[in-house]
DNA sequence: CGGACAAGCTGA
DNA sequence: CAGCTTGTCCGG
């Protein structure tokens, strides 16, 4: 018997290129496609993955000019999942497989794998709604944000071996307690991968989960698919929602992709045959957080107050916990007409639009430019209405007479205890438990110069929702569909208005973006522009360049056979989240 | 990535 | 031209 070979990938940054070598007798029966080894190269010893095992080395290349594997590591991504790893490298337009490989290899070496636990079906109450999705082969599932996901994961284990993907490690781990006490053998992932791969009922964890193994998988439960948190924030941006989609219809098992208010992108392209299974709109409706409206145009703008008189009868009532959302980011500006009080916007496309500079309001989604001057009435003075969160604490706490603590994105402890919590969105992840949560200005969400901009504004009332069930929201346009759609706790509200907007641009779902930005990126949006390649090239003049194609794969092969030249930093970002 | 080696710059 | 920097190439 002749000795076989792998190629091997090192797990080196920058190194984007496979070795062969030989598959050391001793060691032949642990290493399989997906191995992690050590091996030497260029002198010194690295470790990567075996991703192919072949009878004879690449053409040219003499056998006994191979080294042998030194050292087997451990257990690493099988066979499907590093294919589904090269299917993703075109689908986000990566060019190095090794960041995957990193996120689906466990963290520290696993070199035998536990026993396999498995529990038999439990009686434990399920969704009937779930049951009937996964009956009709999977698809999304939308459920309001106060109910409970433990039954539709319960409904989805009855099918075998489960990979439940949620936005936050937190809820991974909360879940995957309740699981356990469920009497259902689980896998918590990271630290759970030597114990998923040998298989459990659930294999349970964030973003990053959409990679673990999962031995036995049957069916595939996505938590919170409007969460942007999904998607991979770093370059290949990729989102665990749609690596979990392609990962079950590669494996012909069925998925369930869970959401209170499920995207255009669930919607369209993921719902199934049986479209996004709900529960009747009644006990949908009772889902919801009450959510009340305060017309901002009643009070005084050119007060500059974002403290009205429904939020101090809140603030001001010692039973109650509150928590106050500001967004205040830097430059971004929303003003108001000192005149007539409408919210200024942009006269092309609507979104709000800031002073810059120059004085000019330019509008930072459509980039039109035009004078200071209020498009209702013609006045020029305009009144800020997003004061400093210091300035806004202070304010708050001399309404509510109680000390109010400003929480940041920062901190990393819990906020110390209070009964008035103030803070950018931020907060909403910090805070768990509170009866209001009232967002101070919410134009500039809803308004914000981005084509998912009503996605996320009602991502945000769901996760105020979670936190407490009254949800007051500070608007100057309560008519907004975004703002219907909480009221009447009927999120397909808002899809019309999105299929509006998207199809005629070919935005996502109908068609596939890139952002390309950072030094060199002027080069290859010029080599995108040639007129054989089929992809579309919109420039901002800031340096980043939108690229469109009328399909994922399109894309991706257009942006990965783009030359960069020398010494460019180029980022692609693929379905950017906040263009 | 990081070592090897070559070509380029500096100073005595 | 030794001694050092900078750049390019390549690894099994």
């Amino acid at each position: 018997m002749t000795s076989q070979i792998a190629r091997v990938l090192p797990n080196i940054t920058g190194l984007d290129k496979s070795f062969d070598y030989l598959i050391p007798d001793e060691l032949a029966a642990s290493v399989r496609v997906g191995t992690v080894v050590r091996v030497e190269l260029h002198g010194r010893r690295v470790g990567g993955w075996v991703t192919e095992i072949l009878a004879s080395a690449a053409p040219g290349l003499a056998f006994d000019s191979l080294k042998p594997i030194a050292k087997v590591t451990g257990f690493g991504p099988d066979r499907e999942l590093i294919e589904l790893a090269e299917w993703a490298l075109v689908r986000w337009a990566a060019r190095r497989l090794r960041p995957m490989l990193v996120t689906a290899t466990p963290l520290r070496a696993v070199r035998a794998l536990p026993a396999e636990r498995r529990t038999s079906p439990s009686a434990e109450p399920t969704s009937p709604a779930t049951v009937e999705l996964l009956a009709a082969g999977g698809g999304a599932l939308r459920l309001p944000p106060r109910v409970d996901v433990m039954p539709a994961i319960l409904a989805a284990v009855r099918l075998g071996p489960c990979l439940v993907v949620v936005p936050q490690h937190d809820e991974a781990k909360l879940l995957d307690a309740r699981l356990r006490r469920a009497g259902i053998s689980t896998a918590l992932m990271p630290d759970g991968w030597a114990a998923a791969a040998a298989g459990v009922d659930v294999v349970i964890g964030s973003r990053s989960a959409a990679w673990a193994p999962c031995r036995g998988l049957s069916v595939a439960v996505v938590i919170d698919e409007q969460d942007e948190a999904l998607q991979e924030e770093r370059a290949p941006t990729w989102h665990a929602r749609d690596v979990i989609v392609e990962r079950c219809r590669r494996a012909g098992v069925p998925y369930v992709l869970v959401s209170p208010a499920p995207t255009l992108v669930a919607v369209e392209e993921y719902a199934g045959s049986s479209g996004v299974v709900h529960p009747p709109a009644a006990r949908e409706r009772a889902g919801w957080p009450g959510v009340v409206l305060v017309d901002r145009r009643d009070e005084d703008p050119w007060k500059k107050s974002l403290v009205t008189s429904p939020l101090i009868e809140r603030i001001r009532n010692p039973d109650l916990t509150v928590v106050c959302v500001s967004n205040i980011t830097g430059r971004a500006r929303v003003l108001a007409c000192r005149a007539c009080r409408a919210l200024i916007r942009c006269e092309q496309c609507d979104a709000a639009v800031g002073l810059a500079d120059d004085g000019m309001l330019s509008c930072r989604r459509c980039g039109a430019v035009r004078p200071p001057v209020c498009q209702e009435c013609g006045a020029s003075r305009f009144a800020n209405l997003r004061p400093g969160v210091t300035r806004l604490r202070e304010e708050l706490e001399a309404a509510a007479a109680r000390p109010v603590v400003s929480v940041t994105g920062a901190d990393d402890q819990p906020p110390t205890r209070a009964g008035v919590y103030v803070g950018t969105e931020a907060v909403l992840h910090r805070v768990h438990r509170a009866d209001v949560v009232a967002f101070l200005e919410f134009d500039s969400e809803m308004l914000a110069p981005r084509f998912r901009a009503a996605e996320q504004a009602l991502a945000l009332l769901i996760r105020a929702g979670r936190i407490a069930p009254e949800v007051l929201v500070q608007t100057f346009s309560p008519d907004h569909e975004v703002l219907r759609a909480a009221v009447a706790g009927d999120p397909a509200a808002i899809l019309p208005g999105e299929r509006e907007r998207r199809r005629p641009l070919s935005l996502p779902p109908y068609g596939a973006l890139a952002l390309v930005s950072g030094t060199g990126s002027a080069e290859v949006a010029a080599e995108l522009s040639k007129p054989d390649v089929e992809v579309d090239v919109g420039g901002d003049g800031t340096g980043r360049f939108l690229i469109r194609a009328a399909d994922w794969t399109t894309l991706g092969v257009a942006l990965n056979a783009a030359e960069r030249p020398p010494g460019s930093r180029v980022r692609v970002e693929v379905d950017p989240p906040r263009v």
